[in-house]
DNA sequence: GAGATATGGTTTTAATATGAAACCACATGG
DNA sequence: CCATGTGGTTTCATATTAAAACCATATCTC
């Protein structure tokens, strides 16, 4: 159903999760289920897409442990999706997101919406990557390796 | 090529980048290229990907101004493909989905790389979004709204 | 300077995923 | 019992992806 990670990448943090958020819809769904929606129906509604795909993305999204079904909700007998852990730490990402696309994918005088902290309504910081002692880190200033293996527990 | 965005999301700073990095490659594409990768064949090798994928890939990056085509480099008649000021903007996002990797699609005993302040050698610190006052903002902290229209120049 | 090899692609063709629409199952309301 | 709404699945046409073959240019060898 979904592309299968099977090539030499798969060891890679950024790689592995494609599987499961890869696609152009999954992560739509996921900044829906943020922003509430829980119903087949109004992920439906809000993304217009069609319904065996979404089907197939919730069927994914579920096999991932990033969203999980309950029961009921309103007494009926269907199904809604919510956000478990996994999928709540989606949140950086999707706010990275974001913010790239409102800094890049809108004209200066092109209105959109924007993220905002709930209790002063104003814009929320941008997100920034720092150092353990909390200096601004460059992707210069950072290298990805293999940690050396931790010896707690063993030494 | 590449899916059009086409629905009513199309003002949303979220669904809006979902042409340019939306797809399975093209994460994989800027994250190499931030590993310094800049060469056709260096991306092939890298990815295994078909070639005819990667030119597309290439293409369409290069056509959303996420990477920037420069002459030569080691003075062959071939071209190198470099991360534009908007391409590095995706840092955050690629940590972001690197940290929610590591957190959730490795098995605690399973090694893989992290990313590393290169002047410490230490861990970098973990994305996190806060207010301006300096909160930590979690997902229901928060809101969407398209900001009451700035009166900058012209009140 | 003719032939072998490497790089950086494009073209061709088959497999796969996507999307629209029709269909189905169940429940609710009249 | 018939109509309607929700939550899907199935069917089928089309678009995307992927593998492999092909091509152009450049370099390397003799």
């Amino acid at each position: 159903m979904v592309k299968r990670t099977s090539h030499r990448d798969a060891d890679c943090p950024v790689a592995r999760p494609l599987d499961a958020i890869g696609d152009w819809w999954s992560l739509l769904i996921v900044r829906d289920a943020f922003d509430g929606l829980r119903r087949f129906g109004e992920f439906q509604k809000s993304l217009g897409l069609a319904k065996n795909i979404l089907s197939a993305r919730l069927k994914n999204l579920v096999s991932h442990g990033i969203l999980d079904t309950v029961p009921a909700s309103d007494g009926s007998a269907y199904q809604e999706y919510v956000l478990t852990g996994k999928g709540r730490g989606l949140f950086p990402l999707l706010v990275a997101l974001r913010q790239w696309g409102e800094d890049h994918f809108f004209q200066p005088d092109e209105s959109h919406v924007t993220l905002l902290d709930r209790g002063t309504g104003l814009p929320v910081r941008r997100l920034e990557l720092r150092s353990q002692d909390g200096r601004l880190l460059e992707p210069e200033d950072t290298v990805v390796k293999r940690l050396p293996p931790s010896e707690k527990g063993d030494g």
